[in-house]
DNA sequence: GCAAATTAATGATTTATTCAAG
DNA sequence: CTTGAATAAATCATTAATTTGC
């Protein structure tokens, strides 16, 4: 079994061991600290667009940091994911408008009406909870970047493979509506 | 039991209106055009994991889904292929998403393009692989300095995070480093 | 003024998704 | 169907700000 609870690593928190004295000598072993200029030069190139930093250029920007104080590759990999994340955040609670959740009614087999329903959602999708709502997110156009991109089409293949039995069924039970002729020529 | 004609939402040939939606409006009823209702719910189905629905759950949702506007079962099997199929491209144009600025990085798949060093930091910060191993971790296969695997960053966990001699740099400090205005366009 | 106490920021970890490969 | 790579989201934990009582 490996159920990680039950291990005994005291993984979390714990970890650094400050050895009791806090303020003396130097070294602590504490989580990094950036100087201003770090801070500044972080968050110039955030703005410049930089958002998830290559490892190569990690590494530039932490040896170039690195004059101004103690960090590590890291502490810049993290410093962009927290920045990034924590801006997304401040400005989805600002535009906390939209449209969406309005929670209107997803699983709402039984209704009124008696609709013909009869086969329950819930069932069909055992989603016990729609966590997230999927993220409108703005792709940048982008200039190419070589990217082939004609090779996936072998999943459209694998789809196609669904769908043939898919479509074998034509609407059986108890189709209300025409004969659905479905013509598959894509396939 | 009530057929879909017979709904009050869209007839075929009529000007198809939708119930409440906020887009696009005049649109004929040439095709499927789904409700906010109809969206919400598959969006959520697939945000909660559906991808490729099997004939039963696509005949299922398409009677759900009915009630709240015409729809036919293709109309589902397609919204599943198009939004699996533009999912994929999203990421795949564009990996990182959203925010503001732009964004330059194209890491995820490469396209095996012999690209560069992509980002390998997750694996090598991000720890998540040895949950129990804890005590010898290999954080840096990627060398950059020799000596490396000899520091045996043993520990990375539990105790004090300086570890890293991805760097060397040793904190260099009594530096009376130059300026160094760092300029963005060192990458 | 000063620290203890409390709160706000934010660095560091863990967890959950996604797509694609095998 | 399983697994790998790579996040992004959520969470934990620690440091800095600040508030507060003296």
């Amino acid at each position: 079994m490996d159920e990680r609870s039950m291990s005994g690593f005291c993984i979390r928190s714990g970890s650094c061991v400050r050895s009791g004295s806090t303020t003396t000598t130097g070294t602590k072993c504490g989580r990094w600290n950036p100087t201003n200029e770090q801070v500044k030069v972080l968050t110039e190139l955030f703005s410049s667009g930089l958002r998830t930093p290559s490892t190569d250029q990690i590494q530039k920007i932490s040896t170039q940091l690195s004059f101004y104080g103690k960090i590590e590759s890291k502490n810049v990999f993290y410093w962009f994911q927290n920045h990034k994340a924590r801006e997304r955040q401040k400005r989805r609670r600002k535009a906390s408008n939209s449209d969406d959740d309005d929670d209107n009614n997803i699983r709402r087999e039984n209704t009124t009406s008696g609709n013909s329903s009869s086969q329950n959602f819930s069932q069909l999708y055992q989603v016990s909870e729609p966590k997230r709502v999927i993220e409108t997110l703005e792709l940048f156009p982008l200039n190419s970047f070589g990217e082939s991109g004609s090779k996936n089409l072998r999943n459209y293949t694998n789809e196609c493979r669904d769908n043939n039995n898919m479509f074998s069924y034509t609407m059986r039970e108890q189709m209300d509506h025409p004969p659905l002729d479905l013509c598959l020529s894509f396939m």
